[in-house]
DNA sequence: GGCATATAGTTGTTTATGCAACTAAACAAA
DNA sequence: TTTGTTTAGTTGCATAAACAACTATATGCC
């Protein structure tokens, strides 16, 4: 039985999700006109890592929902930027703790700026009801299909 | 001035998207399991396509919200894959006009059924007045950022 | 007609994703 | 201790995105 809470173009703008595409390519945008010279994927690693310094790979895949190749290039490459460093656990050989960089400890004040700028350019004239209506949407949706 | 809407965690998931990101790999799963031999973003063209046959690149661009050189690529996969062809325009040959083949007409009802179970799936237990508030904040982020 | 500019599309480079196959270390059970 | 399984991370390959530089055609203006 086909959805029709959907029209055609709605689906389509649902499903490949416009408003989240839009919203990386203006952080990606706002980061560049900030002189700030990384990816938001790049941020998305940096942004757990503000929080909780020393993760290991697989806990970075569990908190930006992306799979191992993916960490794993991501911290190549926030390596060869010199951001962050992989520190081999003395617990458990096989984990890398992924630590900042004092570049790496540096960046979060003017990232987060510079993301909470972002949000608030996206949030323009939505109340703060519809916001939460929407967040507890999205993350209904997230958990239907998780 | 910070926008306190978010707290810290949600501000990450909303700016990264993880729910459409759910719905794009749950979509690519399901048409995987049914035999479906396409990208999420190769559909994404075709799904235009089939509602107006003969689109050139650029109409394809503003359609996807992708920019020229992705949507050359997405056509030249799809060529290859023997579901579109480009057909040089009469009236300015600048243009290409992408035309489906039998075989890309073919898909368009097995896939549309896929991609309207995929939107059940993740929709599960959201009431219609919730999502509709939804689709209004997701316009209004893309008409701000746009 | 001739020149500047805009538009349509392509190509090259870097970064990232998804999937499968792989290595190495840890753990569990006999 | 050895054997099998799980977990952590890496590598290879195909696809895709973002950006800049490019070619070719069209258009507007003098």
């Amino acid at each position: 039985m086909p959805n029709n809470q959907f029209k055609k173009g709605e689906l389509y703008s649902f499903i490949t999700g416009k408003a989240s595409t839009a919203i990386g390519r203006r952080l990606q945008k706002n980061f560049k006109q900030a002189n700030i010279e990384i990816t938001i994927e790049q941020w998305s690693v940096l942004y757990h890592l503000w929080k909780v310094d020393g993760m290991s790979q697989q806990e970075l895949c569990d908190a930006t929902f992306r799979d191992k190749p993916s960490i794993t290039r991501l911290v190549d490459n926030l390596e060869k930027l010199k951001l962050v460093k992989r520190n081999a656990s003395r617990e458990d050989r096989r984990k890398n703790l992924i630590v900042l960089s004092p570049e790496g400890k540096e960046l979060e004040e003017h990232c987060m700026e510079v993301a909470n700028t972002t949000l608030n350019e996206a949030l323009q004239g939505v109340t703060n009801g519809q916001v939460e209506i929407a967040k507890e949407v999205l993350q209904m949706v997230y958990d239907n299909l998780k």
